[in-house]
This record gives structure tokens, C-alpha cells and sequence, in this order.
DNA sequence: TTTGTTGCAAAACGTTTGCAGCCTC
DNA sequence: GAGGCTGCAAACGTTTTGCAACAAA
């Protein structure tokens, strides 16, 4: 898989993105982009912007609004895991992967699978164009389990 | 598949769990219940509470709470497909089955595939109880795909 | 009688919007 | 210079909470 993407690259793909659709290119969204290159993990606004506010003057706003760009030229994938929580993470740079949620503590972990990408991957539909997947395998976690045991 | 459930069945399984989890059986519990027996299709506390408040006194926090226990007890499964508004459907007298939503017009379909039922339920994780599962495909489905060729 | 559950209204929360000013093109 | 984008604050819609009254056990 492609591991290595450089911020480099991944900012050209935004440019031209951008000039594609129109959009000006703001420094403010390139701030955010380069502020979620640096981030490991499941993201949501909140988060962008409180690292970002610290050093550079943006709005929470702007981060919503950087963030539909984003997700609309696939650099960024949005979750919703359960919780009313909207989650994002980086779609560059990362295998593409399902995720365990533990109904219990909420927690996320991930997993790859060969075989089920593949198999949902090859499905056709006959009248819908496929773009993305996300697959949410909820359960209890190996701590929550313990919790439970320990409690009978 | 478990096609027939009368709610006779279905109102009981609700009662032992309420009996399990020490839980009061209140008229609205039960009236919540059998008014998404009867719904077809996706719903959410907003249109259940609607549907029953014309003859029956109930409160949308009750909707609320009761979507909690019916959620514990598998009776209800939660869905977000990417907009903000929480879905439920019914976890009863129905296949399990997979969403296709548009990323257009956010309509949703379903479809069951048996293989991909299959691979995924047969996983088995080392440390995680599953308990259910949700696929989300995303992409364009053919009214829009038609809008966006007369377009250009 | 006890105390879980209710309706109601207010509050909370994440997200969106309206607008005047700014800055990309 | 035009108008897309910004920050700010107010508004929004869904969900949660606090509380006194109610009713299941």
C-alpha cells in the first residue's frame, strides 16, 4: 500500500482539488490540512481547531467548512461511531481498515482484512456507483469483558 | 429467515429483559414498542413520537429512553449514514442487510448478500465479542448519476 | 411504601448560518 | 475590483438533564 505520502503530495492533491472546483486557495486551508497530516488517530473539528487556535488565528467555522472540502476529495473519511460524535480520519497515507467498537467504553480499534475488502470491494451494483465503504463491528472489548466478569 | 414475529413474541422478549434488568414495564414502554412493531423502514424518536402522542400521552424523552433499552436489548439497531439525524429500524422480522447510501441525495437502499454476511460473521476476533455489525457503502446511485451527465 | 419513570421545560451539545470585512484571484 | 472566504456570534435541531409528580412493584 501507498505508506508514504509526503505533505508535499498531499497538498498538491488539495491544489488542484481547488482550482478544479474554483475554491481560493486560503492559507487557512492549508493550515488545516497540514494540522490533520500531523495527526494520528480519529479527529473531529473540535480537536483541529484547538491545536491549530493556539498559533494561528482560525475559526471553528472555517474548519467545518475546510472539513466538507476534505471529504469530498476523499482526503478525509467521516465516521460516526454509535455516539453523536462525527469523527474523521485521514484517508492519505493509511490502509484502508474497518473498525471494532466497543459498545461498552466506545473505544475504537481497527482491523484490516483482506478478504472482506475484497468482497465488498467486487460487488457491482448494477445502478450505483461505489465510492467508499465503512464497516462498524460492534461488541464488548477484552477490558470491558473483564469488567463484566469481574462484577457477577 | 425469522420472518414471523407476531408482537405477542416480540412484546415478551421486551419483558424479560425489562424483568432482567429490574426495569419498570410502563404503558409507554410497551405502546413505544408496538408503534415501531408496525413501522415500516427507517424512523427516528422525532416520527415515532408524533405517530403516538395524537392518542396517547407520552413525552419525546421517553421516546429517547425507551430507544436506549430497546438499543440494549437488540430489539432496535442505531444507524448515522453520515448526516446528523440519528436512524433507527427494527432488529426484528428482518434480514440482516447492508445500506447503500447516496452521497447526493442521501436516499438509502438496502441489500443483503449472504458471502459477505458470511466472511464477516465468521471473524473472529481474539479479544472482542461481536455483537452486531453495520456496512455502509457510499457513492451515487442512479438518479443522481443521470442528474450529474445532463449536467455536464 | 419505595423508588424508578414520567412529562415538561430548560439546558447542553455539535454544527450551521448570517453578516460585515478581508484577501484571493 | 469582484466576490469567495473569513471570524464572530447568534441560531439551529437533536438529544440530554433536572425536577416534581406519578405509579409499578
Amino acid at each position: 500500500m501507498k505508506e508514504e505520502n509526503s505533505y508535499e503530495q498531499i497538498r498538491s492533491l488539495f491544489t488542484g482539488y481547488m482550482t478544479d472546483c474554483k475554491l481560493r486557495k486560503t492559507p487557512e486551508r492549508y493550515a488545516i490540512l497540514e494540522c490533520i497530516y500531523h495527526f494520528t488517530g480519529h479527529f473531529n473539528a473540535e480537536m483541529i481547531y484547538q491545536k491549530l487556535v493556539v498559533n494561528f488565528r482560525v475559526s471553528l467555522a472555517t474548519v467545518y467548512n475546510t472539513f466538507e472540502h476534505l471529504e469530498t476529495c476523499k482526503l478525509i473519511i467521516r465516521h460516526q461511531f454509535g455516539g453523536k460524535l462525527t469523527q474523521y480520519e485521514k484517508a492519505f497515507g493509511t490502509q484502508i481498515h474497518n473498525h471494532l467498537v466497543c459498545t461498552q467504553c466506545k473505544n475504537i480499534k481497527e482491523f484490516t482484512d483482506k478478504q472482506l475488502r475484497i468482497a465488498i470491494q467486487t460487488k457491482t451494483f448494477s445502478k450505483f456507483d461505489i465510492s467508499h465503504y465503512s464497516l462498524y463491528v460492534y461488541g464488548t472489548c477484552s477490558k470491558c469483558k473483564e469488567k463484566i466478569v469481574s462484577i457477577q
